[in-house]
DNA sequence: CAAGAGTTTTGAACACGTTCAAGTATCAAT
DNA sequence: ATTGATACTTGAACGTGTTCAAAACTCTTG
């Protein structure tokens, strides 16, 4: 948790004025959301230049880059706190919960965060590699899940169930950016429907019975990651 | 098909001036992509000014809308010359392939028909409002396709069919987009695979002993699909 | 302390998307 | 023909993201 995204800073000064110019940038996000801020008034706010804003972050985006990476590091600080002897079905409900509660206070410009969802660089990206990090320690939070939870599931299905549980995780908080209702109560509703469904549908998917057809649903699933994964690409290290 | 997406363009001139730049840009995006392709090099090519290209398109990305309709407009000739009489599968089939048919010639920078999908503005939105004529136009492709096909489906089901292909087929395009193998052969698999799985499906939920799960499902979808709908925002008209 | 090797910071400069006030073309009505 | 209205066209100007060469700082080594 304590070490900066950014392995070419040196000196703890650097590391204080990255952090300073992350702080500026959420800030100003939150008042005028990401397209309205400029780099400029980043660096105004923070005092520093504005090509420093730049040593620090190699683009606009990857101040997006950065805030995923912090709330994700917020969301592990508070899974760390979990009791892990509940159910799956009860983890499964807290891990989504805590996500959802650790985004709230940038509900209202955290739809950048799927701006560039589709770009195949995107860690974001459903079909995207899994070779970045930040998409890796992302799909890690379901892994160690799945893992931990007192429960018997197939080994083919247990193999691709991280992936799986993540993109409905994406899915949850791709409506819940559009959700405009009072405090987000319809995503949280939503989440109580969908997180039922998916242990059942889990269960189901483990019972021997129904091995050919999870077997033929796993191997589509898999045809479908596969396609992504033999894409070069720079990634949007600086 | 003959009107141009453009109601204020008023003179012959104009429209053929409007279709002008659009071709040029398509050429331009073709030979360097979205990102590198400048409105000035577009102009140029064209052969008008700077301005005169803002004029018709109030935006850059104002020319992938029109990209959009124009492929849009593509599928609906290809498809106005199939015939309606063969099974809902297949026409399916045909449905999709012919749009995969129709966007081969723009795999290279179609992804940037992505870029903006998960935007509350973008037609392209799986939780958009359905009020976008484009978005609209779009599904009703396949609601002309569930209604035309003889097969008995519950009404509940038929209604949020047409959606639900849509979706279905949007997630193919973007699988296709990533799909780096010769011809895109990955991607033609992959629609035989699903749609054969999807027209079991539709099968299966149909059945009479399927209501309840069906009725939950729907429900599910039907509720997920709501929450956009309350959302006002500015289209992305001039 | 002085020199030197990083490391960080600066601000001017550049290219591009976009805006807009002013100009030109077209054409119907007088 | 002249006028006026409407549609189209122009290019200069602005703001913004981004780059980069040079300056300033920091810290080790002699």
């Amino acid at each position: 948790m304590g070490a900066a995204s950014k392995e070419s800073i040196k000196t703890q000064k650097g590391e204080l004025t990255r952090a300073l110019i992350l702080k500026a940038a959420l800030e100003i996000f939150h008042e005028r959301g990401y397209e309205e801020t400029t780099m400029r008034s980043i660096a105004k706010h923070a005092g520093v230049s504005l090509g420093n804003a730049y040593y620090y972050f190699g683009s606009k985006e990857h101040l997006i880059q950065a805030f995923y990476h912090l709330t994700h590091e917020q969301h592990l600080a508070a899974l760390a706190t979990l009791p892990k002897g509940t159910t799956f079905k009860a983890r499964l409900l807290t891990v989504i919960k805590l996500k959802m509660t650790t985004l709230q206070p940038y509900h209202e410009f955290a739809g950048v965060l799927f701006k560039t969802a589709a770009n195949p660089q995107s860690p974001l990206n459903p079909f995207g590699s899994d070779s970045d990090p930040v998409r890796r320690a992302s799909i890690d939070v379901f892994k160690d899940l799945v893992e931990s939870a007192n429960v018997r599931i197939p080994k083919d299905l247990k193999a691709e169930l991280p992936y799986l549980l993540w993109l409905y995780h994406m899915g949850i908080v791709l409506f819940w950016i559009h959700d405009s209702s009072p405090k987000q109560r319809r995503t949280y509703r939503l989440i109580d429907t969908t997180v039922d469904l998916l242990d059942k549908l889990i269960s189901l998917a483990s019972n021997p019975l129904m091995r050919p057809v999870r077997k033929r649903a796993l191997r589509l699933i898999e045809e479908l990651r596969e396609a992504a994964n033999d894409v070069g690409g720079e990634s949007l290290a600086v």
